[in-house]
DNA sequence: TATATATTTCGTCAAACAACGAAATAAAAG
DNA sequence: CTTTTATTTCGTTGTTTGACGAAATATATA
């Protein structure tokens, strides 16, 4: 049930959205979507205890990334579920234009800019 | 949305794995889980506004069913995933056995079984 | 028409949840 | 080794959700 929970939150779903485009640190998916540090790890906290996304700790970043192929089926068959009927939204295609500009510009000036806001 | 904030429900799920055998009154699935009618009708409403499942009133009683063919790919192909992914719990196992005693025996007993207990 | 039956709607209550900020932790840079 | 930076954990708060029973509704039977 860990799965059906996980995707319960809008919030939650615009994180596995975002991750199609590569794996993504936590401050580049609180930039994304203006939420506090705090909320969005508590979200990738629960998609990562559901499988649905892995972590690699690299530098001063924690990077998350959706779930691979070697994955259950379940889990996969719910992600490919995610992208093929979620992924129509209006706000999908809106995260999806800011996460370009994100991408663009370098990660250490986007994880400095956090705090002053 | 509505349908993954249907489908995060365990007893909703229940319910969904519930009508793969066929469809079912309000009174069955009362009997089958033992909650209040009243709170069986709202996850049923629930279910329904997701498109996951259809009504039919006849006679007396309402009766739900899994959505059609006919219905959404995202819809059917959320089913596909539902019936797959967690059909194999204990407690999916247990209903089965529990609904098929249900459906050996007469719906108005069912039904009138309700008010005593 | 009056009564019994099946389901839904409504109001209430307790538990679960999403958001936050503050404090704790971990790692890199000075 | 201290400070800065990135992330997580924890405690609090307001909102949502799931359960119930009582009342409302709709339909069949007497």
């Amino acid at each position: 049930m860990a799965i059906t929970k996980a995707l319960a939150d809008p919030n939650r779903v615009r994180i596995l959205l975002a991750l199609r485009a590569g794996e993504l640190c936590v401050c580049q998916i609180t930039e994304l979507f203006g939420f506090a540090p705090s909320t969005v790890s508590k979200h990738l906290s629960i998609l990562h205890h559901a499988g649905l996304i892995l972590s690699r700790k690299s530098k001063r970043w924690v990077y998350y990334r959706l779930a691979e192929k070697s994955a259950p089926v379940t889990v996969r068959e719910a992600l490919d579920w995610v992208r093929k009927s979620l992924a129509q939204s209006d706000e999908a295609a809106t995260d999806g234009r800011k996460l370009k500009q994100i991408l663009k510009t370098d990660r250490a000036v986007i994880c400095r800019r956090q705090k002053c806001c």
